[in-house]
DNA sequence: AAAATGTTTGCAATCGATTGCAGAGAAGTG
DNA sequence: CACTTCTCTGCAATCGATTGCAAACATTTT
């Protein structure tokens, strides 16, 4: 009699004819049990146990043509400014019974090759794409893509929603507090030029510094976000004759205002004595640094939700709104001050 | 004659169709084409190309009754500890032809619910879980599940092929460069209790606390990995008299390492002037601080590889070591000196 | 008691790609 | 020319779950 279930794994047929009932049957108690009689239900659970039945996803995906999960594109997974992100966004999708598969774009090594992989709704049934330099240009034609979210980047030109922070009024908040505190020469570090932050960031910082009552001398230093590009910035600036530095730094990630703060104070000078910081994201670790950057807070949990809930939406083919733009918020700590006297 | 494909997308009977011919041979053009005669290639790729034609997963998988994905589980997307893993993981097996998707097993929240929705064939080829605390027992003992190795975590007492650190030796690494700098006292700053990498390193210490001439006092802090316990352990190490405060400190996580250094700069105290300090993982944030962190490095994106190896290796059927160690390796920075004259 | 309504269940088609088998034709051999 | 050997292609079954439709039976309603 136990060879009823030959050693392989239990199907829906097996569990049906230990119960005595159909395949449609079990099928129907397993997704819709309202429907099925109490005393055949009961059976159907029993041979389910008994047998230690589990779905097969393959076959439920082929035939509903939905896959129950979504996929999260981002360009680097190595960066922490993610996970608080995907962290959001994974508990907003369990409670509507989807899981959250996360895949890297490898934006930086190997070009960009397997993003179409996902791109596909046998696949996933919806894709929130962090990476703002994915190539979508090729598949936005097609009819026939799962729908797609952007999330913290976009794709300038490219007909897809967005959730993001306001980059823009982020940069000019940072610039502003460095100003009210004093500062006249702002130092920026800014991203890779295409990148898009970049682009709303330093706009932001240049309305900031010349918005209101005399203006601010703005000084840019190159960056791209590492803290080997934040090292080379604070190299850059201690080796500025004295009257040629700027005295307040905005640095477009915490990244490289740690790595920053940390070559002046490699050079024995200190923060906010010598020169004053802020970064951008408020990463985790920040906070609990001495002295405690002072950066813009992106809510990043908030950022991850919104664009699930907008996939969501997106998939149920509700209407959405074509941009959510959420608001930064200055996280005033340590690493600010007014300027030294000159 | 447009109408020939309707609006949805392409299978491969319409590309069939298209080509004139059936859709067998279409399925071999794409899989296998040194079998379909040239002429028949050629027409087949144009129809494909013509149709726009991308192949449906779920009927592939099922068909195949394999999945072309490898599922990592990780406990806590937010730790950047993982990012190298993972990404060593993913270039190993894009190599072979194998996707890398990443979910989160939700450890610290909701409890390990969605584990098993990811054990399953017809979801993974194979599984990596970094999580030492899944609930694997009730999973163990299906024959029916795709293989599984754990990686930098493991469960102790199940049969689990394991890819990991040599904690013990990193334990002991740490502990003896204190020792040899001629610390006498040295605290350590653990993980959660039930953690088997903190069992490990924590015999480590031990062992490295009194092998040799002179034995050498441990005091034992709390910690649970995080910067709030590194913080916490600053905190007690403060409140001790002078005389009891160990001068080196050996935390068993960079973060933790971190915020006790950042507490004892917040109370006027420098490093490695007042207290050395020892991390552990060598996450890619603590050689850019200043002090740079001393610490036991993990070779990341090494144990991704080789995680992915042998889950290659388990997929193929082929015969696999069931340990997997790897050498911790001490880098020796900036935050660790000889004690202060007492 | 006949008819109408409601509840359960099974049949069979379907999702789309893959592959063993065999047939059709081409090429080579005696 | 008859016969074997290849090469190429199509037929049809298969993977496993879901669901529209209708049959079978129970329950009300007239």
């Amino acid at each position: 009699m136990e060879s009823q279930t030959p050693p392989g794994r239990a199907r829906l047929s097996d569990v049906a004819r230990r119960a005595g009932v159909s395949a449609s049957t079990v099928s129907r108690v397993l997704s819709n049990p309202g429907v099925v009689a109490h005393a055949t239900r009961e059976a159907v659970m029993q041979a389910v146990a008994e047998t230690g039945y589990r779905m097969n996803h393959a076959a439920r995906n082929l035939r509903k043509q939905r896959t129950g999960c979504v996929v999260a594109l981002v360009p680097n997974l190595g960066n922490p400014f993610f996970a608080k992100i995907l962290d959001g966004m994974g508990r907003e999708l369990a409670g509507a019974g989807y899981d959250l598969l996360v895949a890297d774009t490898l934006e930086d090594s190997g070009r960009h090759t397997r993003l179409d992989r996902f791109l596909d709704p046998s696949r996933a049934d919806g894709i929130i794409l962090m990476d703002g330099l994915a190539p979508f240009g090729d598949l936005a034609g097609r009819a026939d893509l799962p729908p797609v979210v952007t999330a913290c980047e976009w794709i300038e030109g490219a007909d897809l929603p967005r959730v993001m922070l306001d980059n823009r009024q982020g940069g000019r908040l940072a610039v502003a507090h460095l100003r009210a505190l004093g500062h006249c020469h702002i130092g920026l570090i800014g991203g890779p030029p295409g990148n898009v932050l970049h682009q709303a960031r330093h706009q932001g910082a240049h309305e900031g510094a010349h918005e209101g009552a005399g203006g601010v001398r703005l000084t840019e230093f190159p960056g791209d976000f590492t803290m080997q590009s934040g090292q080379r910035a604070a190299q850059a600036w201690l080796a500025l004759p004295r009257p040629d530095r700027p005295t307040g730094i905005f640095a477009f990630s915490d990244e490289m205002a740690c790595a920053f703060m940390s070559g002046l104070h490699r050079a024995g000078l200190a923060v906010p004595r010598d020169a004053s910081i802020v970064g951008f994201d408020d990463i985790e670790l920040v906070s609990h640094l001495s002295p405690a950057l002072t950066t813009i807070r992106q809510p990043k949990r908030e950022i991850g939700r919104k664009a699930a809930r907008i996939i969501l939406d997106r998939i149920a083919g509700r209407e959405i709104a074509p941009v959510t733009l959420l608001a930064p918020r200055l996280m005033e700590r340590e690493t600010t001050a007014p300027p030294p006297p000159s």
